[in-house]
Parts: C-alpha cells; sequence; structure tokens
DNA sequence: AAAAAAATGTGCTTTACATCACAATTCACC
DNA sequence: GGTGAATTGTGATGTAAAGCACATTTTTTT
C-alpha cells in the first residue's frame, strides 16, 4: 500500500516542504548561503536564484558540485547527526530567495509525519546517486571522464534538442568547467579543442552543443544509468 | 522532544532490526551477495561474516569502498527508487550469515515506525558521509592522499593500541589496498617502503603498524573529523 | 622438505596531467 | 568604437603514477 502514496517531496519538493518552512532569506549574488566548516543549523529550499555546491581543495582549488535552481532543497546529510558541520559551499550564483527550516523542527516534521519522511529518504538516496555516480567517473575514467560525464549530466540537465544537436544551455567558461572536473582549464581547453576536431561537440559564445553524446558515452563505458540521477543539480 | 528518542538503530541497528527481517541466508566465501546491475529486492543485515562492497571498473579493475562485519547493514539506497538496480558488488570474504528485509516490507516498516524512520535516515546520512569524504581523499589529495586516509581508517577501524604505535588487525596484501586507494600495487608499494624508511609505519606478516599517526593526518590536511565517519565499514 | 604459488620489491619506460608562459581572441563598458 | 579585462588556445617542460618486466621473498601445498 505504501507504494501508491503520491510522492509530493520527489515530483515538486517545494510544495510539499513549503507550508512546514520556517521562513525565507534573501541572499545577494557573490555571497554564500553556507561555507565549509560552518554549523549545520538548517535545510533549505530554493524558492528564486541560483546556488552552486562546491568543496574547496586543501590547495584553494574547487571542486564543483552542482548547482541547484527553484524548488531544489539544500541541505547537509550529517544534519541529522550531533553537532553537524557543513562539508560544503553553497555559493550564490545570482540573487536568492531561499526557504529555511530549523533542523529540530525538520526533524519534527518529518517524525509526525510518514509520507513526508518517506520522501525524504528517497530525495536522500537520489542525491546519493548523484555525488556517488558523479565521484566515481571522476575517479575511475581520469580526467577524460570527469570532462565526458560532466558533459553528459550538463546534457541531461540543461540540454535543448536542436536540428544539429544538444545544446546546452547554461553559459560556462572552460575554468568553470574544469570546476565541475577537477580539473585544470588548459587541460579542459585541449580536450574540448579535440572532441571539436572530432565532430563530437561545437561552440560557440560559451554555449556548447554536443552532436554525438553516444561516442561521449561510449568512451566512459556509460552505462545509461538513469537520467534521473546522471545530473547536475 | 525527538532528540530523546533512545536510537537503537545507530547504536546497533541490528537488535533494532532484527525482529523485522524476512530470513537469513547463508552464502560462503569467495561467492557474491550481489553484483553490479542486479535488481535491488532486499536490505540486508550481517549476523556473521565478512562482506566487502566494491565497484569494477570498465576495465576490469576493483575499487573497494568497504568491508562489512557483524551487526552492519548493507543496502544500496536506490532500494527507494522505482526499479533499482546495484551500482556495487559484495563479495563475501568469509563465510557468513546474512538477514534479510525485502523492500516492500522495509517500506512499509519505515512507514509504520517513524522512530525507525528517523533511525534510517541518521544510518543513511552517515553512511553518506562515509563514502563523500573517503571520494573526496580520493580525488583532491592524489594517491598518497588516497593511501594515507586509507591507513588512518584502518587504523580507526581496526586498530590495537601497542607499546609501539597502532596494529591494524587485518590481513591485507599490497594488492587489496590497492583496490582500496584506486592505486596499483606497485604504486602502493613504493609509498609504503618509503613510509617505513621513514619510520612512520611498519609491517610484518601482512599486518601494519603505526608508528607515527600524526604524520599521516599532517600530509593530507586532515581535518580531524569524527572517527565514527573516517572509517573503513 | 621440496615444489609450486602468491606476494613483494625495484628498475626502466610510458602516459596523463599539471604547470608555466605567452599570444590571440572575445567580451564589457565608458 | 576603442581600451582594458577576461577568456581561450597552444607550445614547452615537469612530475606523479601507471605499466612492464623480472628477481626475490614469503606462503601454501603436497
Amino acid at each position: 500500500m505504501v507504494k501508491q502514496v503520491a510522492d509530493p517531496f520527489l515530483t515538486d519538493p517545494l510544495s510539499a516542504l513549503h507550508e512546514y518552512f520556517d521562513g525565507i532569506i534573501n541572499v545577494r549574488e557573490g555571497t554564500y548561503l553556507f561555507q565549509e566548516g560552518m554549523e549545520v543549523h538548517e535545510l533549505y529550499c530554493i524558492q528564486s536564484g541560483l546556488v552552486q555546491i562546491s568543496k574547496t581543495t586543501s590547495d584553494g582549488r574547487e571542486l564543483a558540485l552542482k548547482i541547484c535552481k527553484k524548488g531544489d532543497l539544500i541541505g547537509e546529510f550529517s544534519i541529522f547527526s550531533n553537532d553537524p558541520k557543513h562539508i560544503f559551499n553553497a555559493k550564490v550564483l545570482e540573487n536568492s530567495s531561499i526557504y529555511f527550516i530549523k533542523k529540530e523542527r525538520l526533524e519534527c516534521k518529518l517524525f509526525e509525519n510518514p509520507h513526508l519522511s518517506l520522501s525524504f529518504l528517497k530525495w536522500m538516496s537520489e542525491q546519493y546517486q548523484i555525488t556517488q555516480t558523479k565521484f566515481r567517473d571522476l575517479i575511475l575514467n581520469g580526467k577524460k571522464g570527469a570532462l565526458y560525464s560532466t558533459l553528459i549530466r550538463m546534457a541531461n540537465t540543461y540540454g535543448v534538442e536542436t536540428e544539429n544537436g544538444i545544446l546546452i544551455n547554461i553559459d560556462m567558461t572552460n575554468q568553470e568547467l574544469a570546476n565541475f572536473c577537477g580539473a585544470t582549464r588548459e587541460s579542459i581547453n585541449r580536450m574540448l579543442s579535440n572532441l571539436r576536431k572530432k565532430g563530437v561537440i561545437s561552440f560557440q559564445n560559451k554555449k556548447i552543443t554536443i552532436h554525438d553524446l553516444q561516442y561521449l558515452k561510449d568512451e566512459i563505458n556509460c552505462e545509461n544509468c538513469p537520467v534521473s540521477y546522471c545530473r547536475i543539480d
């Protein structure tokens, strides 16, 4: 019987949770919603705007993990442990309005509402899959794997079908792409040039079009995992 | 009020869950409890024995993630999604008896029992932290980072205090250690030799003793994260 | 105790990326 | 539309780790 339960959290977390939120905060582009090391107090949900989740490396580089947009939940899983600390940065890419709910209240609500609780479990498991597969690509297939998988994810997330391929409809400099791959700008640049030479992709004004998605998938032994978690967000 | 709730799941998942399990299976050393690609039907809990969770790479290499022992839960988080597939292998290292619970029943139980549900959330979040930090070490600090962090984790998990350091009380060949680090046997061998020369570690009959744990931590900018999730299991 | 198998140790070569340096191009804004 | 800043493109060089080959040591089997 559980299976028939509607799942508003997954299909539209905002509508399911927004009545529970404690309030809303407005944050300016360029600031941080939170940074590594800070205490975790709240779970967030974007009402409008764009927020990038990343991790800073010891040598100051940045590993970008995902970009969150309207409707996305932002939160550390550690929120349920004692004295949780943020292990990511949440950089505000454009002015945003963000709902928040205090961890204590979240726990109460989850405790009271089994539907919510189960939906939340599903959300967590999906998030886990996303980071999981992302790290797999980064570790198991080198930088090429990192780039190709990032391109595939971006195609799944921001892709727009056009007559000559999938346009990744988001501005992205080589450096920003490199941050997503844990690689240097130069490496990314060279790899992109190669892909262009081969006709796999093309690009103009900071937007990439993928002509041969299958090539990318083949090269990294893509298992054709569900699009639901082969994504950037 | 939620915070005062006892948390049997976390402190002893077996005792909290075992009454719910559907049954128990016995599996022989060398076989697999499940393998990548197979459908996910159940959640498991080890009653006795040892099971290693790993991921096979396209070129046939193996990335070992953790070793589960008595009391540990084994399961894919994807269990809550539709048509979930295993993304890991569970290799039985020694003959084991393993409880299982069907996913449908698990969902029911979680739905019925908010305590269980919340504990399960905590368990998931802890698991997430563990893989998270592990991948961070693998990605952000190169192979040396992978090895050093693996040694630290093993010390936290299998370490026994002795008069001249922490003995990692588990047999481990260079190859097996390499599998945990996503590196080659040769690289691991060389790095271990270097550490021995420096007096940081020593080893005899497949067991490693760490004399200078702080050296390892310093080298990888260890944030002294809680031992609870800087572990192998 | 001998033979076979597994694991370790090490030199040499190759590869993938990072790093450095700088020129060429594109973008932003007064 | 011109000027400075940001971004892109590319060669040269350095470095960490993989790959290969093989000798040595340890463990297991008979």
